[in-house]
Parts: structure tokens; sequence; C-alpha cells
DNA sequence: CTGTTTTCTTGACTGAGTCAAGACAATGCC
DNA sequence: GGCATTGTCTTGACTCAGTCAAGAAAACAG
């Protein structure tokens, strides 16, 4: 990271404020957290922060450019500081964990339906469900009975 | 549609009632429409089917591999009959309305993220997002000023 | 037709997120 | 550095989608 958030900030038109650097700050730590766990983390910086602050600040990252925001299916909005470069999320069905991944075939054909029906097309999102390394190993140890859902555990 | 729901019903295991009925002729006729609109269409068939019993029957149905349930991003939840092939969806970010698209690079390579990180896939959704040609033509009139934002309009 | 079991109705509740009013703090100017 | 102007944060009430639980009703089996 060459810039600073100060930068970065100012750049979008955005004040530079305690609390827009203890949420950017959780970011750069956690790469895909929901709100509350920002606002639970965010505090140790910040103790004050109030979780609809949290919303507001993420709101302003996201309208900046800053941050991004993706809603996987289930589970409350994940926020996340890689931006600009159009990669993908893998989900994990058992604890939700997401993981990063880069564009899928190449630069941008996942933008390209076959038929699009009309429809001008800014953005693909792909997301891929599946099982993360440790779940499966979780599933096979405890013989596959283990399904915790999704809600809750998104620490990443 | 050779096989009759009743006996798709049974074949999954679940009794044939009014309630599921209704909510299956709603489905059918609107591709993809979220619990309350299906509640209220419902209505015009079983006057007294309540929105709680909407949320059940569409458990049931997805549970039975009868329908589907698709969560775009900033709305709520979207149910469609077609199921088993793995196609795909462009999403207006205008007025929310769902097209089908056929799956985006032929059969299944949309489904193989180029680095796993050790997570085993089984599923890839993907969601295109942009205008739909209404959308475009009323943007273009009106002078692009008609942000009615997404929520609400999706009775496909 | 009767009994059992599933499913539907009714109603209370949760969780994520929004909206609005006023207090507070960050920038720009003197 | 001090002061005015905005933008931002705090506090609190509220909405909307969806879940959970208890009892009533309906579907299937015999």
């Amino acid at each position: 990271m060459e810039t600073t958030w100060d930068e970065q900030l100012r750049t979008a038109g955005l004040r530079v404020t305690r609390p827009r650097l203890a949420v950017l700050a959780v970011l750069e730590q956690h790469p895909h957290v929901d709100a509350d766990t920002i606002a639970t983390a965010a505090r140790a910086v910040h103790p004050s922060i109030s979780p609809q602050a949290v919303y507001g600040v993420l709101k302003a990252l996201v309208g900046g450019g800053l941050a991004r925001r993706i809603e996987p299916a289930g589970g409350p909005a994940l926020y996340e500081l890689r931006v600009g470069d159009n990669h993908h999320h893998l989900v994990c069905r058992e604890c939700g964990v997401v993981a990063d991944v880069d564009c899928v075939v190449g630069a941008a054909p996942c933008l390209t339906p076959s038929d699009a029906a009309g429809f001008v097309v800014d953005e693909a999102e792909v997301v891929f469900w599946g099982l993360c390394a440790d779940c499966q190993v979780a599933r096979s140890q405890h013989g596959y009975g283990t399904n915790s859902a999704i809600r809750g555990g998104v620490r990443a």
C-alpha cells in the first residue's frame, strides 16, 4: 500500500476521521467481515464508535470507492478493500468463510453472457459455493453431522 | 411440462395441498418473484393463505428440489421453478427485473475457479448486473435522474 | 369413516439495516 | 491559533424480511 488512508479518503472527497481510520484498519486486517464484526473490532481502537456509525462509514467508503460490499446469500453483507480489480469469491457453505479468487477466465470474458436479453451489463458477480479445507476435515472426522449452517461464523 | 405438480410433489415426498399448488401456479406465471408477491398473487386462488405459509411452502419446494431460491444483493429472495440446469441471472440495477441466461461459457467451465484455495466447489453462481432494456429507454428519456433504486419493483 | 401425521394459521420475535434530529469534530479562512 | 461552516457521528425509533412455536386444520393410510 503506497498511498495512505488519509490521502485516499481526501481524494474521494471524504473527511479524515477517527471512526473511518478505525474501520479501515479493521478491514486491512480482516479481508471479509460483516458490519457487526467491524464495529466490535473497531471499538478496540475507538471505543465510542456506534454500530450506526459503522454503517455510515462503510456506506461512505463504498461510495468513495475505497471499499466494496459483497452480499453472499443467507448472511449479512461483507466488506473488503480490494476494489477495482474484478475478482470473485469462494464461500464455504458450512462456516461462511470467504476467500478471493482472481477473475475466472482471464480478464473480462466472464463479463459477457451468451445472450444479454437487451440488458447493458456492467458487472459480473461470481460466487463459488463449496466447502473450505477446514470444514472438509471436520466433516470427515465427526462423520458429516456438523451442519452449523452459515450464519454467525464469518470472521474470515 | 409433462409431469403434473401433483406427481412432482408426491415424488419429493410432499403432500399435495392447496397452498402448494397455488404457489406453484404463481411461480409458473411469474418466473422470478419474492415471497411477498407470491403471497399476494396466490391469494387470488386461495384467499386464506398467510405470508408464513408461503415461507413454509417455499422452503418445502426448495427442499424438495421443485424450486430454487436466488438472493440478489440488496433485495429480498426470489424464487424460480427452473431447477437442475445450471443457468444464471441478469439483474437490472434500476428496477430489479431478473432474466435468465444460459450457462455462460458452455457447460461447466464456469464451475472451475482458477485457484480454489483448498475449497471443494459444488456450485458457481453468476449474477450479471446492468440495466434492462426498459430502464435504458427511461433513463435516456427523462435524462438519467430516475434512480428509484432496486427495492420494490421486482414483479418480474 | 377414523386416526395419524403433515401442513397451515396465527402471533410473537429476531437481526440487519435505514431514517431523522441533534451533538460533535474536521477542514478552510481570517 | 481562533472561528465559522459543513460534514460526520451519536442516540434512538423504526422498517422489512424472515424465523420460531403452539394450536387448528387438512391430507393420506387403513
